[in-house]
DNA sequence: CGTCCAGTTGACCATGTTCAATACTGGTGG
DNA sequence: CCACCAGTATTGAACATGGTCAACTGGACG
């Protein structure tokens, strides 16, 4: 039987992990940094569907990726074979009913993204740093990782818009930028 | 042993058929009509997360329900005790495979969903036309028998930018309204 | 020290929003 | 059968938010 997991592999920011349309064979466990699932569109514009941190569990697709996977900064990744583990889920509700809790909790935090589709620059780029927050357990002060470019995409505007958001958001003191650079230090969110 | 499923429900367009923060015992069948997903904020914004079309099985989110759920026309809707699905699944693995698949098709049409936020109008109206056409296997001519404000909602425009979306795809030949309200004529999507 | 890349800022422009007026539709009652 | 009404859709004109393009800043790295 082949391995179920292999080690963990290095990946560098902005490496592609998995291309859209790539048989889906194996899952993904993030161990550190952050991955991003995207699609790039002719035109060049792209929609960034997803950020998974680490202990997030992820790319159950169908037989093929819907989209790409990406290096958002440097991360250590898992690669698991998916076969394997649905067998193994086969014999033990335990397991099975965990990957049903992974991919629900998936499901939802995505409604929830979608659900920010009607806000305004400001609102949904709040709603992205409670987000973050909570799933990084970072309540205080907040290290994105991740390059403004992405988040922008993530939202749904320009990261000349983020930008400005980000300055108005520390002109109106919800938050400050600190000395070190990715990190926020959030004060009335 | 309690029922498992209740016989279908008949809901009126609009009415409220679960709450967001209720506790989710039940999750629902689509039998025929169309449901939404929602969620209405403070300042009366809202946003439809989802669609439900006959056949679609949805509501699992954790102990309680994250959107509320309303008939978006008028439609007929099963409900099933969750506990009770959950523990026939555990002694079926066809069945958890079967949910588990149901599930995972909804995560990939609310991702695909999310990645249309940084199209413009017409764009994500076009997406909206071809994932409906596809979930409801009309292709030629398709009948949306929901509201312009629940499509808004949806995309993340207002109603009066649908219409005026709508006509300028009219005027380009892309499509046609009919005398039939609701039903659009497809030419070249 | 110079190059490169990411982020910030400014001025102008475009897309979509707002508000208000008008049309259409289906149901109700005279 | 028609008149009326309520809810829903369409259109127009002024406005706002975010997009575009371009210039500039500031680190990181060779």
């Amino acid at each position: 039987m082949a391995a179920l997991r292999t080690g963990p592999i290095r990946f560098r920011r902005n490496q592609v992990i998995a291309c859209e349309g790539d048989t889906a064979d194996y899952v993904f466990l993030v161990v550190s940094g952050v991955v991003r699932s995207c699609r790039t569109f002719r035109n060049g514009d792209r929609s960034v569907v997803a950020f998974y941190l680490p202990g997030d569990l992820f790319g159950w697709g169908n037989e093929t990726h819907s989209f790409s996977i990406e290096a958002a900064s440097d991360v250590m990744v898992a690669l698991i074979r998916r076969r394997g583990l649905s067998a193994l889920a086969e014999g033990s509700p335990r397991l099975a009913n965990f990957l049903r809790s992974v991919v629900l909790n998936e499901l939802h935090r995505t409604q929830e993204h979608a659900a920010t589709i009607t806000m305004s620059a400001k609102n949904r780029f709040l709603a992205f740093l409670r987000d973050w927050s909570s799933r990084s357990g970072e309540s205080k002060s907040i290290r994105l990782q991740i390059g403004h470019q992405d988040i922008a995409d993530h939202l749904g505007i320009k990261m000349e818009t983020l930008s400005r958001t980000i300055t108005e958001l520390e002109r109106s003191g919800a938050l400050a930028r600190t000395s070190s650079p990715g990190v926020l230090r959030l004060m009335r969110i």
